[in-house]
DNA sequence: ATATTAGACGGAGATATCTCCGGTTGTCAA
DNA sequence: TTGACAACCGGAGATATCTCCGTCTAATAT
């Protein structure tokens, strides 16, 4: 969707890099202003001054936008898992997610209001294909799944282990336990040790 | 949100019932004619020959109304789930607790297309109030957690896991396990009693 | 039977989402 | 520099959601 490729065939034109940062301009300062919840398409492509179909092309919803807007702080936190992977190879599996939760939980934190607008770890509406981040996460997480499994665990146990922890993170199920239950991150963490690692 | 208190103080008036009869014909025969994604609330306003302000006041959005149309099911379940445990009250609360899920996802997979229509497991959006179903789910696995917990185990850690293992038979995680990793319920079920039962 | 009134009814209209397309402009090749 | 085209732009408008309020009516009391 995004052609963030490093070096696309054509580069952006002019006008629309332009367009596109009046628009991410715009956009963060109504977030700011009112809330996500309380700001519309219309109102972003008014403040942005450009015509809502100039709007609609780049960014298919409000979702689409947000995830724009938190993209940066998504691959940093990748390079930050990756990092910290090749640092800590010496520790146990069990350890090594527990450091990359750690990570991922920080990350949920700082962009709570944004991850809001957006659940980039499951998928668009209705089509059920993964976002990027998902699959990330899922690819780490299966691979430690399966170094700590012993004789009697299996791929199909793993994969859906990295699901069931991912979908712990996704709006639904991470808002309710933060605002019903009262979790905080630290406690939140200490289910999922109880959960998914004491095994 | 709906009065269906077995004799509400005043019953519903005579052309209220009328409507809401109506209503729901026309919401079944278009569900079933064009699938729920692609049916409006206008279509169905229209269909049932009533105003606008008419169904919005009874239901509030799509979501609700879908749940007006399932509840008798819900209802039928929750006095299934009841008379399992009665009559099975010999087996361990793991053989129960596996017993219950059966019953629930057997509910689940009949009502599939009805329930992509509305969250019923979780809470409306936005607002993190439970729904009764999740309450009273909640409340059996709950008490099943505590029956088998040692003592290594704590409340917190029982409310937690019932609350996940709600949370896999949401639209979110169990729609992504069916279509996209073909799950059927048996290896569903199957991967619930690895992750929840076998401690 | 009639008056009273709580509550339901309808539909106009405010607002939002999203699309379509005629017109415009940046880019690149010549 | 200029021509041609791909891509972008704007905004009208189709459709949907949801609200508001003047009008009407079913239920109850007298």
């Amino acid at each position: 969707m995004n052609e963030d490729s490093p070096f696309p065939k054509h580069s952006e034109r002019r006008d629309a890099a332009a367009n596109r940062q009046r628009i991410v301009t715009a956009a963060l300062k109504l977030f700011e202003e009112n809330g996500i919840e309380d700001v519309s398409m219309n109102q972003i492509a008014t403040e942005a001054k450009v015509g809502p179909g100039t709007l609609y092309r780049r960014y298919h919803n409000k979702s689409d936008l947000c995830l724009d807007l938190i993209q940066d702080s998504i691959d940093r936190l990748f390079t930050d898992m990756d990092s910290y992977l090749d640092a800590n190879s010496g520790l146990s599996p069990d350890a090594r997610l527990m450091g990359l939760l750690r990570l991922l939980i920080r990350f949920r934190e700082k962009k709570i209001d944004l991850l809001k607008g957006v659940d980039v770890l499951v998928s668009k509406k209705h089509t059920f294909i993964n976002s990027p981040l998902h699959d990330k996460l899922q690819k780490l997480f299966v691979g430690l799944f399966e170094e700590m499994a012993d004789s009697s665990s299996s791929l199909p146990t793993s994969v859906f282990k990295a699901d069931l922890l991912i979908a712990t993170f996704s709006n639904q199920f991470y808002l309710f336990q933060k605002e019903t239950r009262c979790y905080s991150p630290e406690k939140f963490l200490t289910q999922l040790d109880a959960l998914f690692l004491k095994k």
